[in-house]
RNA sequence: GCCCGGAUGGGGUAGUGGUUAUCCUCUGGGACUGUGGAUCCCAGGAGCCGGGUUCGAAUCCCGGUCCGGGCCCCA
């Protein structure tokens, strides 16, 4: 009996795996160019880590296991806490801010779906010490460029959490976050039924449905402060920034977050041709360090969801050009040894290790889409010549074996 | 955790309660031991798993697994 993959993981052949490594690859080089530095955390934590952060709720969309000595842990579910874990442990004297990004695996377990598996891969950057909507327009810019950068057509909301978190000061801490939570389902009826259980009426329930509404271009601002006394400034140098270096977005300040530690900016983007996993990155800024023992930091921060890019973007692999090396029957070592010579320089070559005639090799040259094949002949050999067909003109020549590099061209 | 639809060689498929499961593709070999894409020949390889109904099940029924879509969730 076969065995099968196991659900919502995934196998990647070779010219998928060449296009992820190209989408990575313009990921990467596009956060280095911003100064961010890749990090990397183990692939499984304490559970504590990851249910002081979201809540015991959490446990079960998680691989959670016990190792041999007891301890609980848990797979990964993301990387901004074990990426605010390691700094708190270790970079506690590194110059500020700090410019991290990072590139792996995460499991959650839940239903598979379109966009969505069980172990999936995140894209994302941290951006650790300022509290200056410098930082945020920063993180936002560089989601931003990656998205543009890869191809995705996507549409950018942002919005505030402190200023909804403003309006429900009366209510105390703890409903606040109770309708928070309400607000990021978009759950309308939810709220409503518990804005009535603890008696929030007239006035403030008004302004709460008339804040999440609000959702357009700078002019929602005008419209928020007349729901609620709040220093907009932060909002307004920000968009206005944005606008300046050309990023398109619009504002939504009826973008909530389920979890507290979230302070100020959020955003989101969301992709066409998902379905119902359409958000492609989500970030904002926030303060976990100081749950996870060290001090108070602001940071700010964004994980892309790069599977569910790979699935929309433009981005095309990258074949690898190839010369097969074919040898007549006998002469097996000296076709390992031009291969080696064509190696060292560069060029990825083949040989035959299925002892096959000469008829069959040139063939399976062909079908692997070589561009060239090296032929290693008796005659040849003698005169210390190699003989280079251009399988895609059929031109052939006889050359000396130290000269073949000069007729092996591939195109750029 | 819930709802809907699927599952036949590696890939794509046909078919029917009853001999040896169809075709295409593919893979390996040969025709063809100094040269690729063509052709021909040979070989290889399959009814998701478990249970039930039945003289007989790949086919009908039930359960599970996995896949696709949707809900929930989405740190």
């Amino acid at each position: 009996m076969k065995i099968e993959r196991p659900r919502g993981t995934r196998d990647f052949l070779p010219d998928e795996m060449e296009r992820r490594r190209e989408i990575e690859r313009k990921m990467r080089k596009i956060a280095e160019s911003f100064g961010y530095r890749e990090v990397m955390t183990p692939t499984f934590e304490h559970l504590e880590l990851f249910t002081r952060k979201s809540g015991e709720g959490i446990v079960e969309e998680m691989y959670v296991f016990k190792d041999k000595s007891g301890r609980d842990l848990a797979l990964r579910p993301e990387l901004t806490a074990p990426v605010m874990r390691m700094f708190v442990n270790e970079c506690s004297v590194m110059p500020r801010p700090l410019r991290f990004y990072y590139f792996a695996n995460c499991f959650r377990y839940e239903r598979p779906q379109k966009g969505r598996y069980r172990e999936f891969w995140q894209f994302g950057v941290e951006l650790i010490g300022s509290k200056s909507y410098l930082a945020d327009a920063e993180v936002i810019i560089l989601a931003d460029k990656i998205l543009k950068e890869v191809g995705v057509k996507f549409s950018l909301e942002i919005g505030h959490v402190g200023i909804m978190r403003h309006l429900l000061k009366p209510v105390g801490e703890e409903k606040a976050s109770k309708i928070m939570r309400l607000i990021d389902k978009e759950d309308r009826e939810g709220l409503e039924r518990y804005l009535e259980e603890i008696r929030v009426e007239g006035d403030l329930r008004e302004k709460i449905f008339s804040l999440v509404e609000l959702k357009g271009d700078e002019s929602v601002i005008d419209e928020a402060k007349e729901i609620v006394d709040y220093d907009f400034s932060y909002l307004e140098r920000l968009s206005s920034l944005l606008r300046d270096v050309g990023v398109d977005f619009i504002l939504n300040l009826g973008i909530a977050r389920g979890l507290d530690y979230y302070t100020g900016v959020v955003f989101e983007c969301y992709a066409e041709g998902l379905g119902a996993q359409k958000q492609v990155c989500g970030g904002g800024s926030y303060e976990l360090s100081s749950l996870f023992g060290g001090p108070v930091t602001p940071s700010t921060g964004f994980a892309i969801g790069f599977d569910r890019v790979c699935e929309v973007c433009r981005i095309e692999e990258k074949k690898r050009d190839v010369v097969a090396v074919i040898s007549f029957k006998g002469l097996e070592s000296h076709a390992f040894r031009v291969a080696s010579k064509l190696r060292d320089a560069g060029i990825t070559a083949v040989v035959d290790v299925m002892e096959r005639n000469l008829k069959k090799q040139m063939s399976f040259a062909n079908e692997i889409g070589a561009k060239y094949a090296v032929i290693i002949a008796p005659e040849e050999v003698k005169e210390g010549k190699v003989a280079i067909k251009n399988l895609e003109t059929q031109e052939q020549v006889v050359i000396a074996e130290g000269e073949m590099l000069k007729l092996l061209k591939f195109g750029e």
